[in-house]
DNA sequence: CCTTGACCTTCAAGTAGCTTGAAACTCTAG
DNA sequence: CTAGAGTTTCAAGCTACTTGAAGGTCAAGG
């Protein structure tokens, strides 16, 4: 039997945990004496606290781990839990590769440039994305303007709240020419769908995925598109001075849809997907 | 201007959240009544809270982002920030990789057998850990212990504690043959180390790096080797029911080395790289 | 036998980044 | 004028511990 400070040392585990442990009732000492309070270990325990230590490295709960040395769990249940944790740490993995991703941007965007902001340009990164949406040829931005309120009236009608996102568009056309604009309008979504909304000049939405963009530059454009231009020559000028290109169509997420009435009131994310020029 | 939560639906974060960040410091609304003590946000304010929700996103504490926004640092100091940040991301990247392995190794391991616990075989992975040692041929196991002895001696005045792990062998040799044993003595190391250091027999301990092991099968002897015969058993048993074999030499990590007087008391953990045979 | 110092105890508070809930106040539509 | 939605502050809770204070215990040396 030993005492606590010398348990710890052998077990290499600090003191502190083995009261916590001991406190949560996930690892107890063999002997606590009564009088004086003092908790005495047995080297045969090293096995059952490796064994905590070695799930808890899994990343399981404290109280997940419990549970399973105290065993009042079946394999199946094991089996889901492991499940679980492994699609956890998928994730996580795949989320903390685009955070190096984003973070090399960064570090290069500083060598460039000696600083981190530049006007009100930021860089994102974006999950995929669920899109319930129509691309449609414009022949002008007001015929574009009209489909877009007939969405706007008619989905929400037959769509859960819940499921519904905010209204985006992506722009596929490469130039802005008023009269040839190719455009696909509709609504972000939370879960999946399987559905399509019919408009009233008979068009369709369908759903399908935006892929992820790992580095998009956004901005924020606070107005209607009259009011674009400083965004997109200050996404321009970082494009430039960053020395990164432009590799896929431009979304417009729009925070505050434009109110029939007030239509000037609209707040509108940029967002582009770039990528640093290799050099 | 907006209230908390039209704000808090527009920008897509918790109104909790908000609150939290105002009395942190970190984002403030641009007005708040004396009165009522409402607060109201405006759209321009959307772009620095993305800001902060993007710096955050990287992983940064808020205290960090919170000097970044408030702009009292310089391109050097970010730069070092986020080259820490991005070393830190690649390694939990390289640490959850290992979980994932140890996760599908349980996960196999569970499919063969349908349980978690088999005796005391316990699933590990190690890291990489640096060795003072000197790997020589024995012709019986009391030249190697009295080799032990010398080391277990002399080592300790002349490094630091601090630097000084655990005393441990790796075991090269295949079978094992009392006149031909291939044995690596020494110690581990807490930091890396420069030095040699000379034993009363004239040979040379040196440092070398031990590989990391993705998939270890350990166990707990208590006592001198001649307890070891269940626990290599257990091992044997566990590999065969679960369709594994053995990848590279055993380790064994004293976690209480043998007390000359007491010898019996020792306490070692068994390690063995491993890994699912390919089906 | 007593003291000294290492070791142990419990209890409380602190960590990060919020979330949840309670009790009370404010605003807006009908 | 009132109901109901929205807001406020304040407190506590979450995880897995760590740190510190105040005080009790133990073994060795004088």
């Amino acid at each position: 039997m030993f005492r606590i400070g010398e348990f710890s040392k052998i077990a290499q585990v600090p003191a502190s945990q083995l009261r916590y442990y001991n406190e949560i009732g996930l690892f107890t000492p063999i002997h606590s004496d009564r009088e004086t309070g003092y908790r005495y270990y047995s080297m045969q325990q090293l096995t059952q606290l490796n064994r905590i230590l070695a799930l808890k490295g899994l990343g399981l709960s404290l109280e997940q781990v419990k549970r399973l040395v105290e065993d009042e769990v079946s394999a199946e249940e094991i089996r889901g839990m492991l499940t679980l944790r492994k699609s956890q740490i998928e994730q996580t993995l795949q989320m903390e590769a685009i955070r190096l991703q984003v973070v090399e941007s960064r570090l290069q965007q500083l060598e460039g440039k000696g600083q981190l902001q530049d006007g009100d340009v930021i860089l994102k990164s974006l999950p995929a994305q669920l899109f319930l949406a129509l691309r449609h040829r414009y022949h002008s931005p007001a015929e574009a303007l009209a489909i877009a309120n007939d969405m706007r009236k008619i989905v929400p009608k037959q769509i859960r709240t819940k499921t519904l996102g905010r209204f985006a568009a992506v722009v596929h056309c490469e130039q802005f020419e008023p009269d040839d604009l190719d455009v696909e309008l509709g609504f972000l979504l939370n879960q999946n769908l399987d559905t399509t909304v019919h408009l009233s000049s008979g068009l369709e939405m369908s759903v399908r995925e935006l892929p992820p963009i790992q580095t998009a530059l956004t901005a924020m454009r606070f107005g209607g598109p009259e009011k674009g231009l400083p965004c997109y020559s200050a996404i321009g000028t970082w494009i430039e001075t960053n020395k990164y290109h432009i590799i896929g169509p431009c979304r417009e997420v729009f925070a505050v849809p434009p109110q029939p009435g007030n239509e000037s009131e609209m707040v509108v994310e940029i967002q582009h997907p770039v990528a640093a020029i290799a050099t």
